[in-house]
DNA sequence: ACCTGAACACCGTTCAAGT
DNA sequence: ACCTGAACACCGTTCAAGT
């Protein structure tokens, strides 16, 4: 005889971040999660194939959310401005969401990399922006030492690393500045 | 009736460091290290204080290490070519033992911090190089750019995040110069 | 002193049995 | 169909008992 579905993997999916973000990885247990969908710990393999691939999810969706993120920040027609306010954006996502955000970067088993494609519109937005600054032949490299310093300053910040005083938040600035500096095919004072 | 010890906190460092190289974080219990070091699990916890603190001592054994090796890095006198040697040689380390590396930047709750400190002579001659090039004033927010950078850089290389083609070494090595650059002081005539 | 087995409270995961 | 308790193989950690 069926019994309807007591909960949902949209339902698993949120009930996890949630919790993710309130104890960390390691509480992300599956009984914590079944628990909060109301549901017994085995059930939740009706619906996730277990905790790794439940984790899957949760980064799936966190990139998604990023995702979305990113686009919105690039609204002036400057790239150089427009680079400087995805980067705030990420850095602001990622003191939102610290657990989340740690996800997207985490060594995996290569059989369990989450396939975050960087197609997502707002890592295109990202690299589009970049490539405007750098031009079509190092846009792959100018991308790679933009996203390789902000995911490094926000992993430093978020993990405690900076401990020498100072202020990070113009650490940021003064990054952000010279970066987008460094990547663009002429001097800054050159453009017009 | 006393008993002569059987292991030491050192050979429990070298063997968890050896295990977590091999298995991964996941894989470093305290059972496969007292099976390393001949001797129960329980017996562990006579030299070490549960299974964080030995992570923990780890880590330490990690930053140590790697603070002899970017020491060694700088070789020249010329401090451009300095950093850049010492930006690859952290990336080497990193590519020698990814799982260690790992170690050394993840999120961790504010009592379990490794109390890594910036002091050690390693960090101290990337420090000095950098504001060699930055001038003192800016030598904190600069030296937070290219940690941030290498950092960055190579996790997502290690979390298999690089996955549009291109030479990744090429893109390390454009970085690298363009950082180098982004923080030095203007030569005096260069407008800004 | 140091080491150990036994025990406890947790995990993730499987599966037969219930509805 | 979906959910569950019971069971299994693991964890980390504690502690009384052994040498």
């Amino acid at each position: 005889m069926p019994t309807p579905a007591r909960t949902s993997t949209a339902q698993i999916v949120a009930a996890g971040r949630a919790i993710l973000e309130a104890e960390g990885l390691d509480g992300l247990t599956m009984q914590r999660v079944a628990a909060a969908v109301g549901v017994r710990a085995p059930s939740l393999y009706k619906r996730v194939d277990g905790r790794s691939e439940l984790v899957r999810l949760i980064a799936l969706d966190v990139a998604n959310e990023l995702s979305t993120v990113l686009e919105a920040a690039a609204t002036t027609r400057d790239p150089a401005r427009d680079l400087v306010a995805i980067a705030s954006a990420f850095r602001a996502f990622a003191h939102r969401h610290p657990e989340a955000y740690a996800l997207l970067f985490r060594r995996l088993p290569e059989s369990l990399r989450p396939a975050i494609d960087m197609g997502l519109p707002g890592f295109e937005t990202m690299f589009r922006t970049v490539e405007a600054l750098a031009g079509r032949e190092r846009r792959l490299e100018a991308a790679r030492t933009v996203v390789a310093w902000a995911s490094g300053f926000i992993s430093m910040e978020l993990a405690g690393a900076f401990r020498l005083g100072g202020d990070v938040d113009e650490a940021f600035e003064y990054g952000a500045e010279r970066i987008v500096a460094a990547i663009s095919r002429r001097p800054a004072g050159e453009r017009r």
